[in-house]
RNA sequence: GCCCCCAUCGUCUAGAGGACUAGGACACCACCCUUUCAAGGUGGAGACAGGGGUUCGAAUCCCCUUGGGGGCACCA
């Protein structure tokens, strides 16, 4: 299915930042580049200039590049069939557009943006289909060459056929009929001489030689044009693959930015942009992963599996039909098993922007020892600074209920700790040292091993869960450890 | 309202007419391990939306119903 060399595009518009949508249909883009050993490129589709956000393109090249998806034509890199970038492409849309009149298959529509709200207005009134009335398909000629004279401003539309049917041949979902009757007369090229995205999309992907124009499902409803525009302009359409619809957690709806109601009941937003994810944590080759998730299945057990090996799995032929609902904790998880793939080193480089974010000036080389006791405790990056900064910073003092264990008062949990403070003053400052002499102290003490190490956790930590004690004891040194359990022991003297 | 798409555990999915007592993963529950929390191990609960066909035989093919979703801009 898919044995000849593919070009691919991904076409996104500078109107916002990469969002896991767009990453979806990117990577499958590229996947599909890199098996047949064709080109993945990457195409501004900045025709709306209303809604340009200007760091857009930035944060969307950025993170592709994050996932791993470097395009082989497009922005920085160029290629033969630039530009890139369609706002510099306007006379070719141009061109088509006159083509298009030309051979009977557009008009000029020379309706004000009023009148097309107003008459939507009073169809809707009616009863009936909200689109445009086709005023100007139906014009006298005198009316259109007295408005041609006056220089009116102007719309071109597709003249679409009122009767016949269209068929869009998509190669994952078959044959999909759609009636003319039903399908509307859109604008192809805007008053300001921009195109829409129908005629931009059509004259690009033909230009620069597109064989594959993978998107979104929503696209499907405006698939008959373009198969129109293919056919009026006499060129050869692409192989169309309409991607399934990622859904939002709740299962209603698609994946998009809004406020979603906790269990607690507070509102929380729902992370859709590739850059939140990577702030919050998540590393670039758990989400490649779990993206290539979304909607694609190569197997029904294998589902941990690096770029490599999906390149060599994928085909077209098992993207799925039916939409896929984004799972934050399949993700989570699917981070922790990344996490727990990294060397520490690698995984102490990760760490260290999100210890700085908290306020922790580390170095990579302090990190490396510690992060091993928190490699399989941590889901996402941004947990550790949590896990960790009780060795980077001066911890407060433990309230006492929180150092006085179950079936223990201030009194023995106040002897234990000294006893500990004093075990710890002269034990060899070893892991297993340590380990042995205060397992003895336990038994000594005639207390259960909790009994013992909770209250010194609790007391060098300032956390009731943290790393493994007998690590983390050796790691925070000698002299912090006895200073801060002689400030848990002196708190409870008090109490 | 009109057009279109989709339908296996809560979720992602395996399944391409007989190998299905419907398999795996996340989440959930129990137990084990254990200094907390994790990680790990073992086990458990949990699905073919409904109805008609086709066929010796249907989760798988066809039709209808129902349910869910998407689209109807001088946005993409």
């Amino acid at each position: 299915m898919t044995t000849k060399s593919a070009r691919v595009r991904f076409a996104p518009s500078p109107t916002g930042y990469l969002h896991v949508g767009g990453a979806r249909t990117a990577l499958f883009d590229w996947l599909l580049a890199r098996k047949t050993g064709g080109q993945f490129i990457l195409r501004i589709e900045d025709t709306d200039r209303k809604r340009y956000v200007p760091d857009s393109l930035d944060d969307i090249e950025e993170h592709l590049r994050w996932l791993g998806l470097q395009w082989d034509e497009g922005p920085d890199v160029g290629g033969p069939y630039g530009p890139y970038f369609q706002s510099e492409r306007l006379e070719h849309y141009r061109r088509a557009a006159e083509e298009l009149i030309a051979k009977g298959w557009a008009y000029r529509c020379y309706c004000t943006p009023e009148r097309l709200e107003q008459s939507r207005q009073e169809r809707q009134k009616r009863g009936e289909p909200p689109g445009y009335d086709r005023r100007c398909r139906f014009m006298s000629d005198e009316e259109r060459a007295e408005l041609e004279a006056q220089g009116a401003p102007y719309v071109v539309r597709l003249k679409v056929p009122l009767e016949g049917e269209t068929v869009v041949h998509d190669l994952i979902r078959g044959e999909i009929r759609f009636e003319n009757k039903t399908l509307e007369d859109v604008v192809l090229l805007k008053s300001d001489g921009y195109p829409t995205y129908h005629l931009a999309v059509v004259v690009d992907d033909h230009l620069m030689q597109i064989t594959h124009v993978l998107r979104g499902d929503e696209w499907i409803p405006s698939a008959p044009i373009h198969v129109m525009l293919y056919e009026a302009l006499g060129w050869e359409q692409p192989q169309w693959v309409h991607l399934p619809l990622i859904l939002d957690p709740s299962g209603k709806g698609k994946l998009s930015k809004r406020k979603k109601k906790n269990p607690d009941g507070t509102e929380s937003e729902t992370m859709t942009l590739v850059r939140e994810f990577r702030e919050a944590g998540y590393l670039p080759e758990a989400m490649f992963n779990f993206i290539a998730l979304l909607g694609w299945a190569y197997s029904g057990d294998e589902e941990i599996f690096t770029p490599e090996q999906a390149i060599q799995k994928f085909d077209l032929k098992d993207i799925k039909k039916s939409p896929a609902v984004f799972s934050y904790e399949k993700l989570e998880w699917m981070n922790g098993v990344y996490i727990r793939k990294l060397s520490p080193e690698d995984l102490a480089e990760r760490i260290v922007p999100f210890m700085q974010k908290a306020g922790l000036n580390v170095t990579a080389e302090q990190l490396v020892p510690l992060v091993p006791d928190i490699q399989e405790r941590i889901k996402t990056l941004a947990e550790a600074p949590g896990m960790l900064d009780f060795f980077f910073r001066d911890i407060e003092t433990p309230a006492p209920e929180a150092l006085i264990p179950k079936k223990m008062d201030a009194e023995k949990t106040r002897h234990a700790l000294e006893a500990a403070r004093a075990t710890l003053a002269n034990v060899e400052w070893e892991h297993d040292a340590i380990e042995t002499a205060l397992r003895q102290l336990a038994k000594d003490l005639g207390l259960k091993a909790g009994q013992l190490f909770q209250p010194i956790r609790i007391a060098i930590t300032g956390k009731r869960v943290a790393p493994p004690l007998f690590t983390t004891i050796e790691h925070l040194g000698r002299e912090r450890v006895l200073e801060r359990l002689d400030r848990a022991i002196a708190t409870l003297a008090n109490a």
